[in-house]
DNA sequence: AAGTGGTCTAGACCACTCA
DNA sequence: GAGTGGTCTAGACCACTTG
């Protein structure tokens, strides 16, 4: 590799084969990988051009560099990461995702607001995962999500494995970007708020989620129905 | 300067000072600044190390550089900027803040609520704003806004400038940086549900907002009641 | 053609971590 | 002390905008 041979800045190009490593298995989490100078070596650019595609993948939450220590491949089920598309707080005010359980799981052809939604084919088909979420050892939210069956082949057989996307994306090598949710007030079905433990025809939250990968593909789609008390729900805004 | 003379990094020094020339009014919103040699030149460092702090600022959303053009003071009030403390949009997507309307504005000693969320001390004193927004002519939110009244000196011999925080902050030369928004569900005062057309006792969308400049200090703490129609409530979340 | 920001290089030195 | 990422420099060239 040497100077920039199409139009494509040569940074985004090392970004795009760093990420590769990590999305094929060769750099796995947790793990370090080699140091910046020689990477530089082995990808025939310079020092400072690698060093501007590692922090391009810091800033994407891919790896986290520390002086003196080395670089390593995030893992996007620690700690930190697994919670960061939850906008759920504990009264201490940090992210919680709950302890989840995991219902039913059935593989069906997408409807018109699951393709929609995941911008699939007509024919493609869905996994359906419903998921019971609780905090303290109380249920605050039931939610149905819808994931690309092409994306996730044999979920049907490993169900524990839907319990959260972070799960999922790891298991399956999808690399995580953004996510959007719309945040709405409903007064849901009686099996939904009898599972919540509030009277029928109550109004909770309604939280519509669409996670998107790295490269911008929808990968799941979930509406949540949620009865907070302790908790609160946080926006950051940037 | 030369080198960095403490341990904080030459580039964040550099930053600190050209953030200054913006908030000092020196540069003002929509004009160019020097380009990047000529500044490297005039504060004795070197052209990549200028451009790191400038990288910096464009990401803090002070600047927005073009190439072949140049780099311009960015305009906080101006279409992009001014909605983005607001996580409403409309039916195509786009954040809105509404048609605003300034009702009361007073100043008092803050209250407990209020030195908690601004960080102020018994004593201090606060304005309080009260806006209702409406979009496409219809009144979509009232809110209660309070902000600290040594920020804004002489804000009641200009109420109209209250309207938005955005107008506020560049009139008073604040910088923005970044806002928390708390949502929840709420059956406001009978007043409220009048005000937004809505039966007594219903329940609306309560966003608890406190805003904060770039150097993290709390600038306005608002609650708002919010009745939407056309209109969606959307987090990001990267 | 002149002026701007964007990319890339090569190398020096600093700050931090760990054996 | 060896190894790592973080900062800073000096300079070349590229890509885009404008007159």
């Amino acid at each position: 590799m040497a100077k920039q041979f199409v139009n494509r800045p040569l940074y985004l190009q090392l970004r795009d084969a760093l990420v590769q490593k990590i999305a094929g298995g060769d750099w796995r989490p947790g793990t370090a990988i080699p140091n910046e100078a020689d990477l530089a070596v082995d990808f025939g650019v310079s020092a400072g051009t690698m060093r501007k595609a590692l922090d391009l993948m810091e800033a994407e939450r891919l790896v986290t560099r520390k002086q003196g220590r080395g670089t390593f491949v995030n893992d996007p089920t620690a700690d930190g990461l697994a919670v960061r598309f939850s906008n759920i707080r504990n009264a201490d005010g940090h992210r919680i995702a709950g302890d989840v359980e995991v219902g039913s799981i059935v593989q069906a052809p997408a409807t018109d607001g699951e393709i929609g939604h995941l911008r699939l084919r007509r024919g493609d088909e869905v996994y359906r995962v419903q998921r019971f979420r609780s905090h303290n050892g109380r249920l605050y939210m039931v939610e149905d999500a819808a994931l690309p069956a092409a994306l996730f082949p044999g979920l049907l057989q490993q169900p524990s494995l839907g319990n959260r996307i972070v799960v999922l994306a790891r298991h399956w090598g999808v690399l995580l970007g953004r996510s959007q949710e719309r945040v709405s007030i409903s007064h849901p079905e009686k099996e939904i708020t009898d599972a919540l433990g509030c009277p029928a025809g109550a109004f909770v939250l309604s939280l519509d989620r669409v996670v998107f990968a790295l490269d911008g593909r929808p990968i799941e789609w979930r509406v949540g129905y949620c009865q907070l008390a302790d908790e609160q729900y946080v926006a950051e805004m940037a």
